[in-house]
Parts: structure tokens; sequence; C-alpha cells
DNA sequence: CAGTGAGCGAGCTTCCGCTTGACTT
């Protein structure tokens, strides 16, 4: 039995500690917060200074049995949980659940997982900073407070199951509004002019490429210059050479790598943070959840001496990082591997991509700076006073840019900056072309996942933890879809300058394709709109930040955080119960017209289930009609004859194997019938709208061979069928579903092993698992 | 599972932040 008992938050953090530390330490994981807020109005005593009860999950429960357990049998507990709000408060819910005495308790903490900073932090523990404690339930409390007030309003006004927040309501704010400003912008074009000259000189080829600084607003502007320039002379006039640096990105914090594995490897954030677990849980890299640019001098040092042997002493530039984001917390290091000499890590395509990222970017901030050269050559037109300007550039010293680029949101259309062929000033050049083409301005740029995440750092909400959660509730909720978007066909218009004749062409490019954006839906505008009529505060972009300021001054002991709530709180729940009271309920509706065929109105609205349109009102003898809008209608945008063709369902197709075969729109989706059998339509290509008998036929063949193809045996007589799911194979009884261990080979399962199986196999609970009572 | 949509009333939903597996058909 060891002596010391040592606590942290993480068990792979854990591992590695207990390594470290030897046979006097055991070291353990409470696996992050062991006690919440219950799920009823108990949680919060409001009479009562917002007195928290909390009590500890079901989930957490062998947990805390454990360590109550070990604690009781170590002669010293070490609380060694992240240096952070959340961590403190990690720590005094353990002192208190392990029954240590909250005064007297060792409180440790070190930012790095080495010997020294380990053996450090033990040799000066310090107390609980209750001060600290305070400013985290007063984070706990407000969120509760926002969140479970203002979601059972929005089941009351707008459509039951959604939800607000602190976080997430501002999130779908930031998407609904960036989808406004781009419905609103106005496309203006202008005409850019660029012109190849010849500069071929002793036999050898070149071209020089330039471009006006100014572009034309109109057509007839952009045609007149070219007039001017027909038998015009052009001469270099002047050349500007000037230096240039570039600098590495600093190591990836959560927020930055979510963005670069986004750009650079199409990844989802969900996507990052589950393949940087799987690198952590291998001990592969550092936490993945940090907000912190710092690398350990340790790290520094094993980036400097793998630099100087790679690339050579002039490549390496070892530096510190300061974290610049508001909000940081900084309990962690920056992501980085955790041995700098391996280049690359064994697992899977997805976890070696994201490692050869994490490894270069960490690699790449310790590398010197890039030399580059800039030179700009400015050409005279004899016929005018406007000039060309040509731009080069060329890197004297490739510095980190040997090993990493970082991208950038923006598409580069402008950014190829190449060499410049010699020139000298006072050259005559040969105009080969020149061309006057139509551009368009460009609307603000859709979020993306990873994007979003960006803004919402950036605006200091949201934790390295929850960014990827957030994302995932607000599509989760319906409020945001993410999707692709096929562009369309747009006209622009090129005039063409050569051998002195100008021409002119009428030419066509795809514009506006989106690739996994994040869109508002209908319920995200109405709901976003709700909320920011009635609870402006809650949903001003600065609403966090300003609430962060006041927990910092609850942590330097200058403000207590039960007067701060009730600062907050009085008004805000006033402005609950006037909502509750005063506001109608939201439904978006909008008239449409007249149905030509009932002569009865048409309407869009918001319904019970979603977006729909309506013929025929509800106090009307007859029933009113309903149909649900497409996925990419909206209540704003859907027009009287879109909402007419959707009444058109269902549509009988025609007949297969004698029967009639119908397509139709169901709560679950498009789908085919046939022989009271349903086939869907949904991750096909096909519509209900326009599918046809002999596409329907085919579908029906294709799903019966598919479900046959699921079968792997069957057992009929006792009802059992070895079946192939996505999750591998597994048996069914009746309507139980019974997992195969993988040591067993479905093919060759007889009847009593099934049975066998069947019998050891736990009683599966309809559902996911039952709630603790 | 499969053409929900009124209104009534039952009973349910919901926050943010800290951690991993268990589980899904």
């Amino acid at each position: 039995m060891s002596k010391n008992l040592m606590i942290v938050e993480s068990p792979a953090k854990a591992k590695t500690i207990e390594k470290i530390l030897g046979k006097d330490f055991l070291v353990k994981s409470c696996y992050g917060h062991i006690r919440d807020l219950p799920k009823d109005d108990t949680a919060i005593d409001k009479e009562n200074n917002y007195s928290p009860k909390y009590v500890i999950p079901a989930d957490k429960k062998q947990v805390v049995k454990e360590l109550k357990k070990l604690s009781k049998d170590a002669e010293e507990v070490w609380l060694a949980t992240d240096e952070d709000r959340e961590g403190e408060a990690i720590s005094w819910h353990l002192a208190n659940v392990l029954d240590l005495d909250v005064e007297s308790v060792k409180r440790i903490v070190f930012h790095e997982i080495t010997k020294n900073a380990i053996l450090n932090a033990v040799d000066s523990p310090r107390k609980l900073n209750m001060d600290l404690v305070s400013a985290q339930q007063a984070r706990r409390v407000l969120d509760r407070l926002v969140g479970f007030e203002l979601s059972p309003i929005l089941w009351k006004k707008v459509k039951s199951s959604l939800s607000a927040g602190r976080v997430q309501s501002v999130a779908v704010r930031l998407i609904v509004e960036k989808e406004r400003d781009i419905d609103s912008f106005e496309v203006k074009s202008s005409f850019k002019v660029t012109a190849l000259f010849d500069v071929s000189k002793d036999g050898i080829n070149a071209t020089l490429k330039a471009e006006l600084p100014d572009r034309f607003p109109t057509k007839a502007d952009a045609e007149a210059f070219l007039n001017k320039c027909i038998g015009a002379a052009f001469t270099i006039g002047d050349i500007q050479v000037k230096p240039a640096k570039k600098s590495p990105a600093a190591p990836f914090t959560t927020s930055t790598l979510q963005q670069e594995a986004s750009r650079k490897l199409s990844f989802s954030v969900a996507r990052t943070m589950s393949v940087a677990q799987r690198l952590y849980e291998a001990g592969k890299i550092t936490y993945m959840r940090t907000d912190s640019v710092n690398l350990s001098d340790s790290a520094i040092s094993a980036c400097e001496a793998q630099i100087k042997s790679q690339f050579g002493p002039e490549y390496s530039n070892p530096k510190k990082y300061v974290t610049k984001s508001s909000g940081a917390q900084e309990a962690h290091e920056a992501i980085r591997p955790t041995e700098m000499n391996q280049e690359s890590v064994e697992g899977s395509v997805e976890e070696q991509k994201l490692y050869q990222l994490i490894w270069k970017r960490t690699l790449a901030s310790q590398m010197s700076q890039a030399q580059i050269e800039k030179t700009t050559a400015r050409i005279n037109i004899s016929t005018t006073p406007e000039t060309l300007v040509a731009q080069g550039e060329v890197v004297k010293f490739d510095g980190f840019l040997k090993v990493y680029i970082e991208s950038r949101d923006e598409d580069p259309e402008d950014d190829q900056s190449t060499m410049l062929p010699p020139l000298s000033i006072g050259q005559t050049l040969q105009l080969l072309q020149m061309d006057a083409t139509e551009r368009f301005s460009r609307p603000p740029a859709r979020y993306t996942e990873a994007s979003l995440v960006k803004k919402l750092e950036e605006l200091g909400i949201g934790r390295p933890s929850t960014y990827a959660p957030t994302i995932s509730t607000i599509q989760k909720r319906g409020y945001v879809v993410r999707e692709n978007r096929e562009g369309h066909e747009r006209a622009y218009i090129m005039l063409e300058l050569k051998d002195g004749q100008i021409s002119t062409q009428n030419k066509t490019e795809i514009t506006g394709t989106e690739k996994a954006k994040l869109f508002p839906t209908d319920i995200g505008k109405l709901v976003n709109d709700f909320l920011i009529q009635h609870f402006q505060r809650v949903m001003d972009y600065n609403f966090t930040a300003q609430i962060e300021k006041e927990f910092d001054e609850i942590a330097a002991g200058q403000k207590e955080w039960n007067a701060m709530i009730d600062v907050f709180y009085k008004p805000f729940h006033e402005d609950v119960e006037t909502t509750l009271e005063k506001a109608e309920r939201v439904t978006g509706e909008r008239a449409l017209g007249t149905d030509p065929e009932s002569g009865k109105p048409v309407i869009a609205r918001m319904g019970r289930y979603g977006p729909m349109a309506q013929i025929g009102k509800a106090e009307d003898d007859e029933k009113p009609r309903y149909a649900k809008l497409r996925p990419q209608q909206t209540l704003e945008t859907i027009s009287l004859e879109e909402a007419l063709e959707l009444f058109k369902l269902p549509r009988k197709l025609g007949e297969f194997e004698g029967s009639e075969v119908v397509a139709s729109e169901g709560r679950f989706g498009p789908y085919v019938q046939h022989n009271k059998k349903f086939y869907g339509l949904k991750n096909t290509d096909l519509d209900p709208f326009t599918i046809s008998i002999d596409q329907a036929s085919e579908l029906i063949r294709e799903r019966r061979v598919a479900d046959a193809q699921k079968v792997i045996r069957e057992y009929e007589e006792n009802n059992i069928k070895i079946l192939r799911g996505p999750y591998g194979p597994y048996i069914k009884v009746g309507n139980r579903n019974v997992k195969i261990p993988k040591d067993r080979d479905p093919e060759t399962l007889s009847l009593e092993e099934c049975l066998e199986i069947i019998d050891k196999a736990p009683v599966g609970k309809k559902g996911r698992a039952r709630k603790a009572k």
C-alpha cells in the first residue's frame, strides 16, 4: 500500500505520473468533475443566496467509491487537478466527498508532466483557493439559471425539446447573422486589367505579367483604357526591391488544431478531437484540450536538437510563445508530440496525418523566420498616366517554410507570387496581350465548424473541452445544418487586346459552391430572433466577456459570488416572467397566396414537427391540408408555386409485380411503398417527386438483395437470425439483439451456440441507460 | 415507424465544463 494518493483529472496523465513518481505514490484519476447540480429545480436555492446542491451523477458513483476507499488507506492525499477554475472546483468537490479537511488538504499544480515539475509541486503544496472555487460556482450556477429558464420558454413559445444557453445561443446567432449578411450583400462587378509582356532576351524566352492596381467600374471605362493602350509604348519606370520576413505560427491549441485539421485534412472538429484523443491515450501527444501555446523547456530543447540535426543550426530559433486569447486559463501545455524525434507514428491513416500535422507545426514554431525578397516593377504607358505593376517574390532563406505553412480560410485567388525575370529601368516591353476581365465582389464567407470555433474563441465564448460538443448540439437541435451546396453559373465579360484589336468575349464561371459550411435553419432563425427580442443581454456577443471579468474579480477575492449572481438574476428572471406572460407564440407564418384549385389561402409556417405549408384554415369546416417543406426550402423564401408542388404527394408511380407503387414523404423522410412494405429514399439520389416506376422497381429489387445478404443464418423454429449490422454481426431473437463476441465466427454458429451466447448476454434495456433515481 | 400539424393535458425535453468508455442494429 502506497503512503501517498495523488488524484489527477485524466487517466492517461495518471499513468504517466505514476511512472515518474515510483512506488511511493499511487496516482489515480477522477475523470473530471465528480459532482454536479441535480437536474431538478432543487439544484439552486434562489431564496437562500443561490446556494447550490450537488449530487454525484450515476456514472461517477464507481469512481468516487474507489477513490474513497483508496484515500482512507492513504497517509496523504494530494489533489493535483488542473490549475484553472474548473480544476480548483474539482479538487474542492474531491475534498468534500472524500472527507478530507478542506483547510489543510494538500493542493498541488503543475503545467507540464516532467519529473522536475511534479517533484517541485510536491515540495510546495498550497491550500485550496476558495475564491477560485467561488468563481467556478458562479459560472456553474449562472449557466444553469440561464439554460434552464430559457429552454422551457422555447418549449412553450416555439417548439418542444429546444434549448438555449449562454454559449450555444450565441453560436447560433453568429451563423444566423452571417447568413443575413450574405442575403443582403450586393454583388458589384468591376474590370480588372492584366497585361502580358514578352521580355525574351538573348534567346531566352520569358514573359512578364503585370496588373493595373485600380479596377474600372464599367465595361466602357475598361474599353476606353484598352483603346488608349493600342500602339502605346511600355517601359519599366521603377524597380523596388524590399526584404520581408515571415514568422512561423505558434504551436497548436485546441482551437488552432481544429482549424488546421479542417483546412488541411478536411476533418470535422469532432473527428479531430477523437483522433487526438487516441494519440493522447497512446502517449504520442500532450493533452489535446488546451488554450495554451506554451511549450515546456524540455520540449523546446528537444525541438532544437531535432532541427539542428535534421536541417542545420541556421534553421533553429528557440522561442517561447505567449498566449493572446482573452479567456485563456493555461492549465496545460500546447498540443505537441511527446517525442520530437519521432516524425511519424503507427496507427490509422487519420492518426498518422494528424500526428504529422502536430509534429510539423511544433517543429516549425521553433525554426527561423523565412527571409523573402519582394520585387515591385512599375510599367509606364506612353499614352496615359496610369502605371501597371508587376510583383514578384523570391525566398532567400526558407527557414520554417521547409516544414510547415499555415493555411488560410479565404481562398487565395490573387495570391500567386512568383519570381520576376531580370528587368532594368528604362527597358521597353513588348505587349503580347492585355485583358480586362469582369470580376465580382464576394459576399462574406459562411462559417465552417472550425472557423466558428475560431470566432467563438475570439469572443471568449466556450472552452477547449466544449467547442466540439457545442457545435454538435446546435446541429442536433436543428438550429444549424452542415451542408454542401452546388454553385450556379454566372456570366462575365472579358475584353481582350491583341495585335492592336479589341475583342469582347462572353464567358461563364461557377460561383457560390459551398463545402461543409454551416447554414441556419428556419427554426434556428426563429429561435434566434425570439431570444434577441426578449433576452438582449444574454445574447450580446460581449455578455460572456463581461461576466468573465466578474468571475475574475470573484477569483481575486474582490467580489462575492452570490451577490454577483443576484445582480444578474433579478432582472433576468423578470424578463423570463414577462416573456412567458406576454410574448406571442412564434410561428414564422407567411401568406403565400391562393390555391387555384380550392380558392383557399396558402400559408407557410412552423408546425409542431418543423416548417410546413398549409392550404385552408383550421377554422374551416374542411380540415386543412398540410405538407412538410423540403430540406432546402425555407419559410422566408418559399413561393406559392413551390408550396403547391408539395401537395402532389403521394404520387402513384405505376405497378410492379402486379401491385401499386406509391412514393411519398413521411415522418421518417421520403419513401416508396409497395405491397405494404416501405423502402426509404434517405441517402439515395432518388426523390419522391421525380422518381419513376422503373427506378422504384430497381430500388425494391436492390433492397431485397441487400436484406438477403444481411442474414448470415436463420433458425426459423426458434425465431433466431444471425445478422450483419453496421456494428458487426449480431443475433436477433424476437425483438432482442445480442452482440456476438469477437472470438466467435458468426458464419458457423450452431443453434446451441447461439442459445448459449444469448443466455450469457446481459438483458439489454431498451434505449439508453436508465437515469439514476 | 410512414399522409402528425386545432386544443386539451399527461409527461418529457433543457445549461456549461471537466473527463472516458459503453453502446447502438
